[in-house]
DNA sequence: GAGTAGATCCTCT
DNA sequence: GAGGATCTACTCA
């Protein structure tokens, strides 16, 4: 069986993993899950390494404590779709929406190890070799990946784009939390520690704390 | 090796 | 009209 294969044949998470109320449980299961996207059959996966958590409108770090606005209503809907948004006019930002209805709390990926499409993701990044810097950080993945805003909304279990469990676990005493990276304008909730991620695993992105 | 500017555009005030 | 859940390249040392 080529790796390709066993990829096909992994389990999709179903959509109540996502409508759980619990971000910061959700965004620690997902390291250690496979993140796949399938635009225009041109299929690429990678391993989930880091993980920020937003919790609800009371967060300030969030772009849902402004409240429901035509950007942040994503997040405000049943959770299991993506949240797409671009950054710095520069960057597409791929988030998960998770909880119920009216209650905007989300997961933004920030670090993947790539498994598959890695000749795809080079193409996309304009990248000459492949090393850590292709689906390292947030803006890396949107483009590796082929994020677009446009895809704002989609559901995670179509065949275009769903996270997969093949059954991997990373070690517990590898799993790590920081506070949140590049919200320090958010006062007392930029020192949560809304970040997961696994310790020493090169693509972690930001400086280690 | 460290620090900083520039890219570039959508959203909300 | 300002600024952002970022990255890269370039400067200076």
């Amino acid at each position: 069986m080529t790796i390709h294969e066993k990829t096909l044949a992994m389990q999709k998470l179903p959509l109540s993993f996502y409508l759980r109320n619990d971000v910061l449980k959700i965004a620690k299961e997902l390291l250690g899950k496979i993140l796949v996207t399938n635009w225009n059959n041109e299929y690429t996966s990678g391993r989930i390494v880091e993980t920020e958590a937003y919790a609800g409108e009371t967060d300030k770090a969030s772009h849902a404590s402004k409240g429901r606005t035509a950007r942040t209503d994503v997040m405000f809907k049943e959770g299991g779709r993506a949240y797409v948004y671009l950054i710095y006019g520069v960057h597409q930002m791929f988030n998960i929406v998770t909880n119920k209805e009216g209650i905007p709390d989300a997961v933004l990926i920030r670090g993947i190890e790539p498994i598959e499409g890695t000749d795809i993701m080079l193409r996309r990044t304009g990248k000459k070799k492949l090393d850590e810097t292709l689906t390292k950080g947030p803006g890396n993945i949107g483009r590796a990946f082929g994020f677009h805003t446009s895809q704002c909304g989609l559901l995670l279990n179509s065949d275009e784009l769903f996270i997969a469990d093949d059954g991997f676990k990373f070690p517990k005493e590898l799993i790590t939390t920081s506070p949140r990276i590049g919200v320090d304008y958010a006062g007392k909730h930029a020192e949560l520690h809304y970040r997961f991620f696994v310790k020493g695993n090169k693509y972690v992105s930001g400086k280690v704390r």
